[in-house]
DNA sequence: TGAGTTAGAATGGCACCACCCGTC
DNA sequence: GACGGGTGGTGCCATTCTAACTCA
């Protein structure tokens, strides 16, 4: 299985979906996770630790693809429309993280305009970095998106410090020593689930 | 004046910060924006609602510039080295935020070579969406961008969530009626006065 | 029908209690209202403005209660075992407002055993002065008092400064010129309901 | 130094002044509270927690009070004449709580009546349960009874949800986890300030 | 057996939301 | 009717203390 993540605005959690993803995708058969960001997020992440999948340039994506039964792939931020026509003609599925603020739901629907010019169908939204409960951010989001009739993942990812910390140890967060840290794996497991169905 | 606002990551607050620095100026003299982010986000806030400066789209700015006495640029995110060079020669001061965790960080250095290898000085980092007190991310962040020797605002830009309401209605945070959205006009304001001295 | 209104302990909404299921009485059919309290504070109440039915000493209401089809009787606080006796028997039932607080509960409850031993039947408490809606007191206040198998009103009364305005001017609560003078007028018609019934 | 706690009404705090004026004397000199209210109700908050100094029931008075240098009697509400004579003969200063509504300051106004005659001098008026500050119940109070020349502690006691913290665990509002506690028992603090004046 | 390390619980602090109330 | 001030509840985060486990 191919899964892409792409978004049109940076610092939505798209690294660490990625991560989390090939981290649960690991879990059942050999994953690569191929860094096309041009910051390289990945590579510095499983560089300060250690991963449990591996991490690839996406130059060097055709030596290792075949070896890999799963395959996630990390873009860069801001896809042109060529890109993102190429990006979702190449994968099983396109993740699209965003958080529940106004400036990235925006630039999130200029994506799926993009994307529902291209006839793309294979993606889904998935709505993180949700604020703690009292605010109804969250679900106001939800709620919003739904409306609009777009395919988004039932849960979503709540914000929690434990992501700060996988990042700066190189590790996903199921690793980090965090009473909390459980929850955000908890949430990356869940959205694996839903894949998987 | 003119302030350009860069960073090589999204979602660290470019926008947010590039529309309360050009508040802070039209507070003086009269304060042109020039929207240079492909997804229009500044153009999409000031449509919401009402902001006190002028806006314009990148394409637009050589027909306003010259009427206005301080401009600020709020440009996309991951400029290439071309790009950069230009930003930085067009401007008296380029703006670089920065949120503390580890990916933006290591985004923000990759950025900082660039702009040395370019022998650009004009430039100072801003650390914004600070997390509130327990945490003391913010700290860290500061000192370790301090013993890197790099030019930093002495304040940061807490993270309050009076900004979203404000992107969400179109206004600067200023016009949010919430006991808290004080705050976050006051370390802009403080921003301000330290880039006037 | 005669109500009498008794409590352990004061200041949980005993004389307001009174008043306001007179005024729903006085709906049907003529009511009377003894004022047994020693402080008089009914009296009080009616000489400020004007009630909607008649207000009467307890030593004028031999004279008077041949003539009203329903009777409300406030009582003095604290009644002696043997005042508690004659209450409950002179009445067809007894109400029992009481406070969603830890002092008011015990003093309720050693009323309640006091009551059992007598074998009266013919009460019901009232739970009054509940705090507005995130503190969960008055929750907590009804569910303690059903677990201990007491009869209690399915409504309660909140506290709203409206009824204070109503002791002032003298009048019923549904009087007071105030938005939120008919929740508090609405919450004694539920029980006047419940009485009905 | 004795004080004794009375008042015409029930539900002004009465217990709780008893309980935490106990509480600031003990901070100087031993100190014992006589529970002298039928409802026990002292006796009653002390056997849930733990309080500072020691709580005797009425009868037991005569036993203890010579080991004390403080004393504070909560006395029954609605006192007779005769009562309220020989509690104010039997104290250094006699404390009066009420609420800031028209029903209490009613009954405390009969209550001074009857202290006039009895030519007491030593006594104070204390305002307690004051709703927060939007509300001007209480300043008008205190305007009320400071223009009927009564003598009236110069601070009063907020309305704080901490003190029904502090009643259902036993303990003074000092010990009680809130951020607001701190608030209520500075309050007291400075009742007992200008007492020892 | 003792000391260092790790997991868990309790504590303190802050932010956010919902609601009430007085005023304009 | 809208606004501002204020309180209460809930939840997250960092720290500290305690308990248990490992290793010398």
């Amino acid at each position: 299985m191919i899964i892409t993540v792409a978004s049109f605005k940076g610092g939505v959690g798209k690294t660490t979906t990625a991560v989390h993803l090939a981290a649960y995708l690991q879990q059942q058969k050999d994953t690569l996770l191929i860094d096309g960001d041009p910051n390289r997020s990945v590579t510095v992440w499983a560089k300060r630790g250690t991963l449990p999948f591996k991490v690839v340039d996406e130059r060097q994506a055709a030596r290792y693809s075949r070896d890999y039964e799963h395959i996630v792939i990390d873009t860069q931020a801001r896809p042109s429309q060529d890109d993102l026509e190429a990006l979702a003609g190449g994968c099983d599925l396109l993740v699209v993280p965003t958080t529940p603020d106004a400036l990235a739901l925006d630039a999130l629907l200029l994506m799926m305009d993009t994307l529902k010019s291209l006839g793309a169908e294979q993606y889904r939204i998935l709505i993180t970095v949700i604020p703690p409960k009292p605010s109804r951010d969250g679900e106001a989001a939800r709620s919003a998106l739904e409306e609009a009739g777009l395919p988004l993942f039932s849960v979503g990812i709540r914000r929690i410090a434990a992501f700060q910390r996988a990042a700066e140890l190189g590790v996903p967060v199921s690793e980090v020593k965090d009473p909390r840290a459980k929850l955000g794996w908890d949430d990356y497991m869940a959205v694996g689930t839903e894949i998987a169905r």
